[in-house]
DNA sequence: CCCAATTAAATTGCATACAATTGAATTGTT
DNA sequence: AACAATTCAATTGTATGCAATTTAATTGGG
């Protein structure tokens, strides 16, 4: 009987986590084309969709992101027009990140974009939700 | 009531999985540090121990990297003196890797390395086994 | 046999990721 | 107030990741 090896790639579980996630994020470059935007990019613009005005750090937060890899990505999305810096008055070591309007205007044309991306991915209401569960729990673990 | 945004992070599959793999290659590094390999280089190493002699062509789809990341990946692994590279005679525009004797015999060494992660994932036999499943879907749902 | 099409690996260019460091600003403690 | 410790964003350096192109070698049809 053949011995269970740790080592093999076929036992590992992080490895098909990280090819899917992989090919998650990929599926969205045709799509997101049209749109002169990354998946990176338009995360963050869902961010900024959704707060309205955050700092760079907690821009960071919630999309899991460090100022190395922030800094540059917002640094584009201002090129791009659809982000803005200012100085915080009140604390001058912070940033605060605000939509123009060509990015609030945005939105309304990218809602198309999550239907797209689903067809790729066949997997219904349920399965989806049970695979979130342990996404999260995954996420969780890391958030001592 | 509050209608449905699915331009909300919150309500996105894709941020999670993105998430969680990211978190999940992260926590090797701290532990393939003492062996100087980064996780990319650690999975490469894996389909190496199984399979002996591989053409680029073959690690890539193993790997699923394509040669723009695994070229310099494989050469970093031939400096560091586990693999080698050799012209296949039969058809020189293939290359064959193969494990150095300090390559083969690093699988030794890094027994305890998967323990030593899924300790970070707190989950259980059966989630992991169900988490697979999803993963190994949709995997599959873009391999045509 | 010839040459167009194909295939394999390398290269180029751009966009992340992240650890580690830096520099400026603020806070807490005395 | 003084100043060490902390915090925030930017910078630096290394390693992916991948689309697109290039170069070399092989294959297949006429």
């Amino acid at each position: 009987m053949e011995e269970f090896d740790c080592l093999k790639l076929e036992n590992q579980l992080c490895f098909p986590l990280y090819v899917a996630s992989k090919y998650v994020v990929r599926s969205y470059t045709p799509i997101l084309e049209e749109f002169d935007l990354t998946y990176t990019q338009y995360i963050a613009m869902m961010a900024m969709w959704e707060h309205k005005s955050l700092s760079m750090n907690e821009l960071g937060k919630i999309l899991y992101l460090d100022s190395g890899t922030l800094t540059p990505l917002v640094n584009k999305l201002i090129k791009k027009g659809y982000l803005q810096k200012q100085t915080d008055p009140n604390d001058k070591r912070m940033i605060s990140i605000t939509l123009t309007e060509k990015g609030s205007s945005l939105k309304q044309e990218m809602k198309q974009v999550p239907g797209k991306v689903a067809k790729c991915i066949c997997m219904d209401k349920e399965e989806a939700q049970a695979l979130r569960k342990y996404l999260d729990k995954i996420i969780a673990s890391y958030e001592e």
